[in-house]
DNA sequence: CGAATCCATTGACGTCCGTCAATGGGTCTG
DNA sequence: CAGACCCATTGACGGACGTCAATGGATTCG
């Protein structure tokens, strides 16, 4: 049952969330909504080691730029963190995840 | 332990996700990367009845046209329900959210 | 009917995004 | 040192996005 109204009087829903935490929120859930990007992302929170951007290169159909692009903006989220070893980079899961932004990463299959 | 490596050998990452889910996926979350949208979502999730467009509009410090745009956009993503009623129209969560969408939401905050 | 209210659509504008080619810095091997 | 390999950065380009002003349809009230 919907509810009665009078014209032109509004009940604004609350907020129950703060701004600050709705913009952080929504900067994370930015830099999943990219195909490749989540795709990396579920790669990296299956993987049991560190993956190299060769390794992703060589899985994804773009270009090595592009993969490190990809990695940067990860990166700059803070969702992802860098290992170098010789010539290879080698990517994992922040280990310092929040724990809504892990429950995200789960929630998603 | 990070992995012995020979030059020039990658070993690909297994994609576990079908590309056609991940594709989907991500299209879930680019209707919900953005601050305007997130917080209708959520207040949508929390609310015990249908909320109507000028609520939005009464809560947010953007011009009608846009809420109703960002509206459509929730509507295109299957993420929202409508039902008008004389000059109002009520959004809910739609009713047969999947599984996965509905963690998700639930895992942000 | 006429005025007021709610809402969706259209058109426009500036900004951000995803992608690639080209370039250059590091690092290892011969 | 010279060559091969890995990777990040830069610059460029087309497309998508977020926003608003203006418009018009639908509905209700007097």
């Amino acid at each position: 049952m919907l509810p009665e109204r009078e014209r032109g009087v509004c009940c604004p829903p609350t907020l129950r969330a703060r701004p600050e935490k709705i913009e952080q929120t929504s900067e994370i859930l930015k830099a999943l909504a990219d195909p490749t990007r989540l795709q990396m992302m579920l790669s990296l929170r299956d993987a049991k080691e560190p993956v190299c951007i060769c390794d992703f290169t060589a899985t994804f159909d773009i270009s090595q730029p592009t993969v490190s692009h990809h990695m940067s903006r990860l990166r700059e989220a803070g969702l992802v963190d860098v290992t170098k070893r010789g010539i290879w980079s080698f990517y994992r899961l922040a280990p310092d995840l929040p724990a809504a932004t892990r429950r995200i990463l789960n929630a998603i299959g």
